[in-house]
DNA sequence: GATTTATGCAACCATAAGGTTGCATAAATT
DNA sequence: AATTTATGCAACCTTATGGTTGCATAAATC
């Protein structure tokens, strides 16, 4: 799921989807200067790293951001960040108790 | 950044990082089916988005976390999801006020 | 001084990634 | 019914990416 968050046009998308409305392909391509097939492409990895959902509405696609995948990513960060700070706690001990 | 994290190895590598400690490009390859060179080549990848630190130590290449870094990709999970609450909540109250 | 041990540099390779174009299909419009 | 408009499918292209190998260098160890 980083690897999806991992690319400029994506980040993008993911802002504009950000404010919790649903969008059709040519809606989010809509300014960038990529065709339509690559932002379509670009939303498949989205959806294929559940970042998005996936909605028929008539002859449109409508993408939604799924806001539950990105605190998974978050709580990988803070897993890391907890662990070093640990580890930084326990140093401080360690320096504090030098004579 | 977002790309670094976005391998496998990578993701391994400051994993093993994550306890603080500084390690060799030695150390950390270690275990992994790949050859040094490819490990080095995935800490030139994490020190270029900043999120290791490079020091020598007499013939060794020492690296360590800079979990500073991480905090950056933190805060930009965290504005995308705040604002995509910021709407929930608005949607919230146009629920609510329904007659 | 000779030999390990830890890296760096550079060429090379296969596959994946990001992009394009052309054509087909399906729902709205006129 | 004819025409737009929104997509999907598939082939194709170029460049990055992750990986390897061979050789050079520099610091420890014998």
């Amino acid at each position: 799921m980083f690897a999806a968050l991992g690319d400029a046009t994506r980040l993008g998308l993911i802002g504009r989807l950000s404010d919790g409305g649903e969008r059709s392909i040519v809606q989010l391509g809509d300014g960038l200067p990529i065709s339509r097939q690559a932002v379509a492409k670009h939303l498949d990895v989205l959806l294929g790293a559940g970042l998005v959902r996936r909605t028929k509405s008539g002859r449109e696609v409508l993408f939604t951001l799924q806001p539950q995948s990105l605190a998974e990513a978050r709580n990988w960060l803070d897993q890391v960040e907890s662990q070093w700070e640990g580890t930084l706690g326990r140093f401080k001990d360690f320096v504090e108790n030098q004579p």
